[in-house]
DNA sequence: GCCAACGTTGGC
DNA sequence: GCCAACGTTGGC
């Protein structure tokens, strides 16, 4: 089973929001890599879900998917911070998953810790320069950010 | 708020 | 197709 990373602004939504809710859209993702990750996604991929631009970035827990990729409904919508005026309902480059909340890590796994880890140098999200915002992560890494919990 | 790094845009 | 300019990301 494939598994995933995923940044959210914790502002927009945290893991503690997706707690409350239960599930949430994970919409707004404009960027070509991520979104084509995003269509790889099926229902029941486990994903970290980390939190970006915040006094603590890091991975505050997990979250499954629960709807797969659908064309994502905030690029048609003019009041939205993610509105893509070249997108149409004919034409939506854009995609969205839902996900449900899975758990909360007691404290979140920083992202210092995770790039002092040798196990983890091939995981874009610690590589110098990289904002790819959503990432597959592969199995030894995914035993090796649990183990640190 | 700063700024390095990146992706996108658009003129040519 | 090149590449400079620009906007964005995201840690610090």
């Amino acid at each position: 089973m494939p598994t995933w990373l995923m940044k959210s602004e914790p502002d927009e939504l945290s893991i503690h929001d997706l707690q409350r809710l239960g599930e949430a859209r994970w919409d707004g993702v404009r960027n070509y890599q991520a979104r084509n990750f995003m269509r790889g996604m099926q229902v029941d991929d486990l994903l970290f879900f980390y939190h970006s631009s915040c006094p603590e970035p890091g991975i505050a827990g997990i979250a499954r998917i629960c709807r797969p990729a659908y064309a994502d409904p905030s690029a048609l919508d003019p009041h939205s911070h993610y509105f893509d005026a070249k997108a149409s309902a004919e034409k939506n480059p854009w995609s969205a998953v839902d996900v449900a909340f899975v758990d909360a890590f007691k404290q979140v796994i920083t992202l210092a810790q995770l790039k002092a880890q040798s196990a983890l140098l091939e995981l874009p999200l610690v590589q110098k320069g990289s904002r790819l915002s959503v990432m597959p992560v592969s199995a030894e890494q995914w035993a090796a950010i649990l183990a640190m919990r």
